[in-house]
DNA sequence: CGATCTGTTGACAATGCTCAACGTTCGTGG
DNA sequence: CCACGAACGTTGAGCATTGTCAACAGATCG
């Protein structure tokens, strides 16, 4: 039934990120880290500063992994070998039911963590929707880290509870939205993720079909709740694959 | 809209949980049920074990709460103040969204935590259906052992982690599946977490209004949904509040 | 006994799915 | 260079499922 079977590129998932191990301590420093994810920047093998947050430890990653549209970056089922970031790119996470049918729990994009709520096995299968480029860390480093700092332990618990959050919230959105609202409140959230600013167009990596799967509608649906959306002036659409979020619309 | 707003029963949080004396009252007798294994073991506080486990830390409640049918257990945007064990009964955990409408995320049954996912904020509300009985653990009590004991953490993770496959499961059931569908699998899943032999009988403690709210349906669908599966005989139903899993039923 | 609450069932309307047709874009091959 | 087919998105028509409104039955309670 799903026609995106593509798979390619590099499969890396042990050999990248055997890094060193990263000690112990758990000292308490400043909260948010700056240093969003920077132009790969060589890690300086010598010194090893504390991982105060997960991001860090993507910081030792020695290369990144590229992803051809449609390829399959982790397979559900499959064991866990490591944690990915995302550098850039957009990635689907779904599932197939035992009927077929697919379902995508959530697009990840830039600066989203792959595999934080997957403790042995991958519990979806991770899709690159365009081109995507990941920078991983071994499952083992990850462990080490986390038993060496509560403060990571604590920062991945607090990231499973955002995805229980947003699983909850699209739970919401399929029982009680209808097919304009499920998704206008899709392209409002993933603009809102993309930190657009609200001003300029954001573009719409993912097909109809995915859309579909993730909100679990038919295409048509979808692409009739577009001209909904686009005819009462709520999106406007320069091309079928960008959109922008129109202000709230002064109603009576 | 929703009916359900019904308040009452003791509602402990801080005076209770935090170990010294309950002030106000938990006796109220008998409400429905005649109090499964209510009967507290006076935990021996001068040993304590290094607790392995979530669960012993509950071991040295001190005292059970509990709640009439509809009262309310902890209310959502309400601070964190205390993690729950189920000792017996059900709780529904729900939202109300901005319009009103009520989505409940999951039922919890004897065995499971409340509080697991909740950060800082309780994050839904959790309401007893029928007779509950809990005990608590503070929530200062919960962070000493988690920092001291990384193996809780690593179950608090664990336990998260299958919060999130039961939302996603369900997410997956509310956008592919019709109505008896959905209610096959409620009936199935809910069975089955009470450790049901899918010999006898099982329970139905929940009313209709609170299954709609749950699968996103409404009540009439709903009970047409029991219709549909008592009349194809994939359900069995003696009365509205009890049901049996009838086998597969041997298709062509 | 009447009032109320819950669950069931029927009739009708609304929403969404399926099937089908059509336009556009893109890549391939004549 | 153009014709063709494939893939994707859009739109329409008919049908299935579900929500809404309404009536009714049984249980509970005063």
């Amino acid at each position: 039934m799903t026609d995106s079977t593509a798979k390619s590129s590099t499969s890396p998932d042990l050999d990248a990120v055997t890094g060193q191990e990263p000690t112990h301590e758990n000292l308490y420093a400043e909260q948010k880290s700056p240093a969003r994810h920077a132009t790969r920047t060589p890690p300086p093998a010598h010194e090893k500063p504390e991982p105060q947050h997960l991001r860090d430890l993507f910081d030792n990653a020695t290369f990144e992994h590229h992803y051809q549209p449609d390829s399959t970056i982790v397979l559900h089922g499959d064991r866990v070998q490591a944690m990915y970031l995302i550098v850039s790119g957009t990635v689907r996470c779904c599932t197939i039911d035992p009927e077929g049918r697919r379902q995508i729990f959530r697009f990840a994009q830039k600066g989203a963590v792959l595999g934080v709520a997957d403790i042995d096995k991958w519990h979806f299968t991770a899709e690159a929707v365009d081109h995507v480029i990941l920078r991983s860390v071994a499952q083992s480093t990850l462990r080490q880290a986390l038993t060496a700092n509560p403060r990571l332990c604590q920062e991945l618990v607090t990231r499973i509870c955002e995805l229980l959050r947003k699983d909850e919230r699209q739970l919401l959105s399929l029982a009680h939205n209808k097919a304009p609202e499920r998704l206008l409140q899709f392209l409002t959230d993933f603009s809102a993720e993309r930190g657009a600013s609200g001003k300029s167009h954001v573009a719409l990596p993912m097909c109809r079909r995915d859309i579909a799967d993730h909100l679990g509608l038919s295409i048509e649906t979808v692409s009739r709740a577009f001209s909904t959306l686009k005819n009462s002036g709520q999106i406007e659409m320069p091309t079928f694959e960008s959109y922008r979020i129109c202000p709230p619309a002064p109603v009576a």
